[in-house]
Order: C-alpha cells, then structure tokens, then sequence
DNA sequence: TATGAATGAGGGTTCATTCAT
DNA sequence: CATGAATGAACCCTCATTCAT
C-alpha cells in the first residue's frame, strides 16, 4: 500500500527500536518483521545496519550544526547565549527519542566514528556559551548548563510535574548557570 | 601460581571490557582469553554472562546504600548535602570504569533488574540534598548538582587541566547549586 | 549512446570477471555496477547467471567445432596433426580469457553440461592427433602435446622472455612429441 | 563414539566435497551434515572455513618441500632428475583429491595466499629438472613434463587402460621429456 | 578447579531472481 | 530497454551455554 516511503519506515521502526531496547539488541529480523518485509529489503535501502544508524545521526547532526553557526555569527552576549540553550533545548525536545538513544549507548555510539563527532560538537557548543578564560569553576558552570538540560530531559520523565513546567525550570537553570559564569569570578552572589 | 582469586580476575577484566566495548559487545570468549583459561572456566565462577555484570554492581550498590544510611542519620543541613556531594564524588572516582560502564551502558543496564533500583537510588540521593515542597527550578539544581559531578566526571577528561583542579571546580558547582536550592522558596522570585 | 550491444558488453565484462576472480565469487552485482546498470537489466538480455557462461562458451565452442570438422576431412599426415596443433594454439590464444577461466574454473565448469562437451572435444582432439592402437607410451604423447600448449599458454606467463619466442617453443615441443608418437613403436630413440 | 579424531575427520570431509562440487559450492552445513555434528562445531576445529582448506594444503605442502629439499642435495644428473619426476608422481597419486581440488579450483585457490606460494614452488620444481641457459625449447620440454604428470593424471581418467599402465606411460614420457633437454641444443633428432 | 567438545539459536549479509512499471 | 523494489534461500559466523571428564 504505502510505497516509495520505505526508507523512512525503517528509520522510524529501527529508531524507535533502538531507542527502547538499544542498539546491538535490535536485530534487523525485528526491524523487518515490524514492517512487514524481508531482511533482505532492509539491504536495498541500507548497505549494513550501522549505515541505517548512521542515516540518523546524519537526520540529528544537521540542526546542531545550523545551531552553531548560526551561534557563530552573533556577538557572544547573554541573549545569544540564553538563544543558544533554548534552541538546543528544542533541538533535544524535538528529537528525543534520537537524543535519548544516543545517551543510553554511547558505548555503541562511540565505535560510530560520527560519536566522537558529537562529542566535539558538543564541545563546541559549550565554547559558544563561555567566555575564554574562565576560571575552572565557570567553565564547569557551562558545561553544567548544557548537562542539565541534557540529560534532565530525560531523567526529569522520572519526576513528577507538568512536562511544560519541568523544561522551563531546566531551561531556567541553564540559563542561570551561563549567567554566573558570565559575571565571572568575584562577582558570584556571597 | 595466583589461586582461590580467579573470581576476582574475571571481574576485574570483565569490567575493564564492558567499560571499554560496551556490555553486548564483549563476549565470554574475549573475557576468558584476556585470562587465558576457557570459557567453560567461567562458568564455575559465575552462572550467566549476566550475573557477572550484576556482581559488578553489587560491589558499586553498597558504598552508595552506606552514604544513603549515613545521610538520613544526619540533619539536613547544608553541611551534610554538601558531605553527601563529596563523599559521592568520591565514589564516582573510586569506582570510576563501572560509573564509565553504567553511564555508557544505560539501555543494557535498564534491562537488568538492578537498573532500576539506581535510578531509584540516584533519586534517593537527590531527596537528600533537597528540601522537600521546593519549587521546580530548585529540584532541578538538585538534579543538576548530581548530574554535574555523574557526568562531568567523565565528559571532563575531555577538557584540557589538572585533574585535581576539574574535580574540585566540580565539587564546587554542584555545592553552589544545592546552596541555591537551599535557600528555597522565598530568596528567588516567588 | 552506445545501443543495442549491451548483451555484448554484458559478455565481455562478465568474461573478464569470471576469469579474474571465479564464477562463484563473481556476483551479478558486480556485472551491473561495473557496466552501470541495474541487475535487472542483466536479465532482460539472459535469463540467468549461467547463461551467461553458457553464452560465452558457445562463442569458444565454435571455433574448435570447425577445427575438428576441418581435421576430420584432411589426411592423417604429419602435416595435418602440425596444423591441428598451430591452429589449437591459435584458438587459445584469440580466447584466452575464456580458456583461462575454463581452465580454472573446472569445479564450475563441470556442472555446466557443456563442460563434458568440451572435455569430449577435447579427447576428439587427441584422437585426431594420434594413431589408432598406438601404445600407451605414445598416446600419452599426444595428450603430452595438447596438455603443452593448453597449460603452458597460462603457466608461461610466469616465466621470462619474449611471449612470442615462447609461443613457438610451445609449438615446437608440442609438434616434437606428436612426431614422436606418429613414428609409433620401436622408434623412439633408445 | 569416534572421537578426537573429529578434526581429522572435517579434514576428510570437506576434501571429499571440496574436490567433488569446489569449494565455494560447498557448504559448511553441507560439511556438518554428513559428520552429523552442528555447524557450530565445525568453528570449534577450524576458525573459518578458509582455514579448513588451508590446513589441507599443509599437509600437501610438506612432501613437497621434503621433495624439493631432497633434490636440492643431490647431483643434478639424469638419474636425480628422473627420482624428482618419480617422486612428484607418488606424490601427486598419494594425495590425488587434494592435488584435483587444486587443478579444479585455481581461481579458489589463487585468493589463497597458499595459491601463488604452490605456483613458486612448481616453478622450483621444473628449475631442479632443467639445466641453466636452456634454449627456450628446452625449457618448454621441462615445463612439458611436469604438466604431463600433473594434469594427465587427471585426465587420464578419462582414458581407457590399467591404471598401473598409465602412470608408468606418462613418467616414461615425461623423463623423455626432461632426457631430451638434458642433452640439450642440437642434439634433438632431426 | 577447570577443560574439551559440542550445541541451538540467532546474527548480519549476500545472492540470484522476479515483476510491475 | 531498463529500473526500483522486493523476496526467499542460503551463507559464514558468533554467541551464551552445557556437560562429561
């Protein structure tokens, strides 16, 4: 019936499965029964099942990287900075269950060569939402930001509350901890 | 020549392995050629693959369950948050390839019975460092103090300085984060 | 552009593959993507993977079918069996790819049917070159001699000189051990 | 019941289909079935099924090398010269699916590593039945001979007669072969 | 304490082939 | 003439696990 958007059916099923079993415990004999299709039309659309991985974080990577350079070409102030968190946090909002895959294996992630990739752009990330020469403490502050909202998306579904109200304290938080390091030393509230 | 401490060998490579490759990853075989006796020689020790990884655990559960008994024995004062902050810390850092594995490994984790019994206890250990009815943006410093120190262990090597010096400045954040949490409704914005 | 020889092209690529790697470990795939087609393609201009080795062996076949049809109506002479064996070698010469892979694909080749055909042609061949009731000794010699050039043509390449010059040799000795045998019992030099 | 012995018995087996269908037709199940054991069991022997043929090949090698070895400590005179042919022979007859699954599967063989070392070695062979500076027709005839025991005792299956006659017909011709370059340029009869 | 030998289940991958368009 | 999409069968291989010794 549905034809011609096979390759996104499978990044779908293989997403989700990945994301809730993990990555090595997906077989492609699930990801095809789910769809109702032979193994071996998984290989007419993907050379090996780490290239169907890949294709996601290719899907993923994208945003980030607007995100950066769109970051890159502002004057490095607190809004841009606050603009920089919000959008990441809608970045992770809007693909979460990519997200939460990529934290729950990393140990598979890292042998994908595009892991390290990550890594660096995350690394980035936090170079755009700190001032050079910071003290250890503040920059720890940045990478904390980033942190929070992180991997708190994924923690806070264990507590209670309104999901809108648990990303705005996140992103409230982050902000805040950006804020402290801005001041720099000497300036944090006694 | 060594005898009687076999047990302790395999778990031993078994974790440096799991840390390293991943927990699906590594097979019984790679274990017991590291060791140079045969797989068969595992399973005196250890009646699944798996049990291996939950004695793991077992020996991380305990420090965490004592901190837990000793902090609720304690006042809740900012003097003891910020003992528990360190004396996990400390923890993170003695235990640091099974923190390494379990960070890395969450999907497998999951699956393991003894996953959720952490989460349950990380959130324990957030209870303790938090007043109880404080508004959401304090929980998540409380979280996000926990999650500075979990995560920034690892992430941090990342980043170039001395090592002493990121575990302090990260101490010192997730402190800072709890003090603010402290103060509690009433100093911010209500 | 090109059009209305790809059944042509499709022979040569294959030929050039099965001969370079086996006709197992050849894949149509390969085929395909070498000519820039689909596999599907393939199987407009042959119904299978073995019509297309078949194919190709009929293109052999022929020449040697006229090789024997012309012996068949010359005089058993001496003259004749040299001019059976200068146009044998010249047959391998103009196909050698082709008698390369026959040569070592025989695993292969025998399933084919066609196989034992050409192993029959073979044997007509010694019989053209040799007398009837000749002793062993001497109908060895002919096989010798067809072996000679058969093999030698491939085996050859691996030793120095001039391919021209051994070309010749391999006549030579093949005529030699032909006129030997033709000077049957009792001749041979004691 | 039988047992240790399984390994030899792979060996056996897979010699049998190997040189009946070739290598790349033969399966490993196809191998597991007629020894009634799981597949599994057969990569408890061999670590892949390469290594099942390459262990076949050593134990071809050797008598060869020993052959080689041999030869080379002796006076290259006629009579060493025909001991090499004689030897070659029994080998050849001693080891004769081997030596068929190699004459039949070349293309198989050449991927092997083992394939081109088996070309150097018969190329060393024919070094120690030939004099040095032969004309090239002489060297043909060396050549010649080797091949006329090779693949004629093979072919000559095909060939009505006593077995025992055969074999002697074909070392007769090839130590005529090799007598002839042995007397050298000139000496052939006109 | 350990090993040697084996198993059963399943893994990812490749292949020749088909067929509607 | 040719492709895009898919299939079914088979392939080699690896794994956790077992058990007699």
């Amino acid at each position: 019936m549905a034809r011609g958007n096979t390759r996104q059916r499978i990044q779908d099923v293989a997403l989700e499965l990945f994301a809730e079993q993990g990555y090595e415990k997906t077989s492609l004999r699930e990801i095809a029964e789910r769809l109702d299709v032979t193994k071996a039309a998984l290989y007419y659309h993907f050379k090996t099942k780490e290239d169907i991985i890949v294709s996601l974080f290719e899907d993923l990577t994208q945003p980030i990287d607007d995100l950066i350079a769109w970051a890159e070409g502002q004057p490095r102030t607190l809004e841009t900075k606050t603009e920089v968190l919000r959008r990441y946090q809608a970045a992770l909002t809007g693909a979460e269950p990519l997200f939460r895959f990529m934290q729950e294996n990393q140990a598979t992630v890292r042998e994908l060569s595009i892991g390290l990739t990550f890594k660096e752009r995350l690394l980035t990330l936090v170079g755009l939402v700190q001032e050079p020469d910071l003290p250890m403490t503040d920059r720890v502050r940045c990478i904390s930001a980033l942190f929070t909202m992180h991997a708190g998306t994924f923690f806070m579904q264990n507590v209670e509350g309104d999901p809108e109200e648990k990303r705005e304290a996140l992103l409230e938080v982050a902000v805040d901890l950006v804020t402290q390091a801005q001041r720099g030393p000497g300036s944090s509230p006694q």
